[in-house]
DNA sequence: CCTAGCATGTAATACGTTACATGATTCA
DNA sequence: TGAATCATGTAACGTATTACATGCTAGG
C-alpha cells in the first residue's frame, strides 16, 4: 500500500496517512506507528529513496519509489492471495438475537443502520470533493463507488430485517 | 462471543471453535489460541464455572454461564459500541488500478469475483445442513442469510464492472 | 502572538495467528 | 490397527493501536 501510494503522487509520511484518511481506511487502514517504521524499512530494502525536501521551509523527508520498488509494486498487484477479512459486531449481536426480546433486536438493528447512514454522509462528502481532487486517477472513485453502494446496500438490508421484525 | 457460544449450548473449548468455524467466522474469528486461555480468564472473572464432563469417556472440560456471565452478555447484547472494520485486499488492488494495464485489472476482478463464488457455495451448503442444525434458533439463519446476500451482491458488483471494462 | 496543522517518531500495550505438543477415543 | 477426530493447551511470532513526545510554521 506505501509503494502504491507514494507512487501516486504521496510524498511523505504523514502525507502518506493524510490519503489514507480519505481513501482506503475503511478497507485498508495504517497509523503512523506503522507508517514511519516501515517507510525505513522499505528504505532498508532498496525499494524507496529519501531525500529532505529541498523547497520547502519545513524539514520532511520526500520518498521515491526505486526500479526494485516500482517492480515489487507491480508484483504484488499482479499477484495473488487478496486477503480478506471483516469483523462485525452488529452481526455478531444479531447472531445471539434468540437470547434478546424483539424489542432489544430492533435496537440494535437501528443504531447500526444510523451508523451506516453516517459512513455514507461521510463518503457523500469525500464525493463532493469532485474529480480534482483525484490528480486524473479514475480508480480511487472506483473504489469509492464501491464503498457508497456496499453501505446503501447494508442499510437497506438493515431497514428491511428492522421491518421484517415489526411487522411478523 | 464466547458467553453466548456457551449461552447457546456449545460446552466444550472444542465445541466452541467448531461453531465458531460453521457460523460467526467470517465475521468474527477465534482460535484455540484465544478461546483456551479466554475460557479461564472468564472462570477467573466469576462469568463462567467449569466442571469435568461426567457422562464422557473423554476428558473434557464442560462450561456453563453463571449468573453474573448472563448479566454481561445481556449487557454486552443491549449496549453501544458495535465495532465494525474490514480489510479487503482486492479492493487496495483495484484503488491503484491506474497503475495497471486493464487487463491486468480485469484479471483481478476476475480472481476476486471467483473467490466469492467459493465462498458462495460454502454457505449455500451450510444452508443445505437445513434447520435442524439450528436447535430452535433463528438468528443464525438470520445472519447467514446476510451472508449469503452480501457475498451475492458482491459477486455481481465485480461482474458488472468487469463488464464496464471490457465493454467501455 | 497564538492556534491549527504540518511533520516525525518511539514505547508500551494489546491483539491474534501459527506452530507445536500431547494424548485419548471412535470407527472403519 | 490405524486414521480421523475429539480435546486441551503453550510459546513464539507478527501485526497494529494508542499514547506519548517533540518541534516547526503558516495564517488569522
Amino acid at each position: 500500500m506505501i509503494l502504491g501510494l507514494i507512487r501516486l503522487g504521496a510524498r511523505t509520511g504523514y502525507d502518506i496517512k493524510q490519503t489514507i484518511e480519505v481513501t482506503t481506511r475503511f478497507f485498508w487502514n495504517a497509523s503512523y506507528g506503522q507508517i514511519y517504521p516501515e517507510l525505513r524499512r522499505l528504505e532498508g530494502a532498496g525499494l524507496v529513496e529519501s531525500r529532505p525536501d529541498p523547497g520547502s521551509s519545513r524539514k520532511r523527508t520526500l520518498y521515491d519509489l526505486t526500479p526494485a520498488g516500482e517492480k515489487t509494486l507491480h508484483e504484488w498487484l499482479t499477484g495473488p492471495g487478496d486477503l480478506f477479512d471483516m469483523r462485525d459486531e452488529a452481526l455478531l449481536k444479531l447472531f445471539f438475537g434468540d437470547l434478546l426480546a424483539p424489542d432489544e433486536v430492533l435496537a440494535n438493528l437501528r443504531r447500526r443502520r444510523e451508523s451506516f447512514e453516517e459512513v455514507l454522509g461521510l463518503f457523500r462528502a469525500i464525493e463532493a470533493r469532485g474529480p480534482e481532487a483525484q490528480h486524473g486517477y479514475v480508480y480511487p472513485k472506483k473504489t469509492l463507488d464501491f464503498g457508497t453502494e456496499l453501505v446503501q446496500w447494508m442499510i437497506d438490508w438493515y431497514a428491511q430485517a428492522e421491518r421484517d421484525l415489526a411487522g411478523g
